[in-house]
DNA sequence: AAGTAAGTAAGTAGAACCCCCTATAAAACC
DNA sequence: GGTTTTATAGGGGGTTCTACTTACTTACTT
């Protein structure tokens, strides 16, 4: 039995597939929330498998939910973002974001139905027309739904780096402090960088908020 | 009526401290509390002045309430830092952070109702053991005190610019997206880092981060 | 009318960062 | 035991940041 939330603030599109989804045998829809926020006060009281999420809602939106779910439930529970906007910048910013899959609204109910049981089973699951080359880029890319897959993609040595990062010493000062090559330092820089899919120290700062790995200084 | 709070986690200390300041007839305090959360509690429902803060405290430290306390009620409240470590390190750094007087645990009591009337009206208090080099220093340095006394330091250009800084963009993309010279770009993040005291853009984006001028994406 | 602050922009230069590659040894995994 | 990952560190090169300066324009203030 796998167990859905689904986050629409339409109600009527929320309530069809809420019903249809019912009355297959293998899906238990036990949250309907209309907005963000009360998508994840009712998670706190439920064990949910598969979150349908839609990006545009009131009060807090698919956008942050998603974010925040993932920062609180890392890879436990399963992401479907069902957009209006079906585009391949969407579809790769989100599913790099840590959604497991990505359906466009005018997308048949059968491939919900595909959807849903594929992501809760391997975990991912990409429509028909999505790209072969999105498909093969996101595969490939360390950065993407395999980083939550995976769990934690840092090692040792460079959170250790990355908290230092954080207190804003330079690759130099971090060498010394660690008794290492600044080289070293500049090597754990980029290979994080590398696996996070990020490009300047603003965002590696930004992920490391995120993980919880930034100790705020003074 | 100067209205004090006391956050000391030796119950005695802060006791003998709540009782000779009420025999003032100017002071009343208002507040005792005995960590750093206790304090932020109780302060949603008093009207304070002065903090006398304990920078060693169980459950949330000095440290951490200092910063909370900055972040919240900006310049309208004092902070006196009372500290076992009475050391010119721990004075600057303090000072800059957002306290508006440091004194050690060793001082007088005369001092301390000193400090607590001058921090009340003119924001600001050395005791007379900072050496004359450090508090020449401390007043002519943009970030410290002066920047929560002064309110906002930073300028419409330059928040705008920092928050797109925080969004991870370099000074080449920020100045097409506002249609400004990179050099331009460069220039109010240079300011900006001058007017703070800060010297990377870790460092920035904590100060965003602290300020809320940094709004996580996605 | 003079003074002050903000916004704009450019010059110069060294430090730091970002990118990618190679390479070796140890540790961890299967 | 062999494979993969991690930690280490160096080469080379382009880009960006950091630092400090000067300078002109606009706008608000006294």
């Amino acid at each position: 039995m796998i167990k859905i939330a689904i986050a629409e603030d339409h109600e009527i599109f929320a309530n069809l597939m809420a019903e249809s989804l019912e009355e297959e045998p293998q899906f238990q829809v036990k949250i309907n929330a209309q907005n963000g926020q009360d998508l994840l006060n009712q998670l706190e009281n439920q064990d949910i498998d598969v979150i349908i999420l839609d990006l545009d809602m009131p009060i807090l939106d698919g956008r942050d939910a998603l974010s925040i779910i993932r920062k609180k439930y890392v890879d436990t529970i399963k992401i479907i973002i069902l957009s209006m906007h079906y585009e391949e910048l969407y579809i790769r910013k989100y599913l790099k974001s840590g959604a497991n899959a990505y359906l466009g609204k005018g997308c048949h109910y059968e491939t919900l139905v595909e959807c849903i049981e594929e992501v809760h089973s391997s975990g991912i699951f990409f429509h028909d027309k999505v790209s072969p080359k999105l498909i093969e880029e996101l595969l490939n890319d360390e950065s993407t739904i395999f980083r939550v897959l995976k769990g934690e993609p840092l090692s040792k040595a460079e959170i250790q780096v990355l908290k230092l990062l954080c207190r804003g010493h330079s690759s130099t000062k971090i060498a010394e402090l660690l008794g290492r090559s600044s080289r070293t330092i500049d090597n754990h820089r980029y290979r994080m960088m590398k696996k996070l899919g990020i490009h300047n120290s603003m965002e590696l700062m930004e992920y490391a908020i995120v993980h919880k790995y930034h100790e705020p200084s003074l």
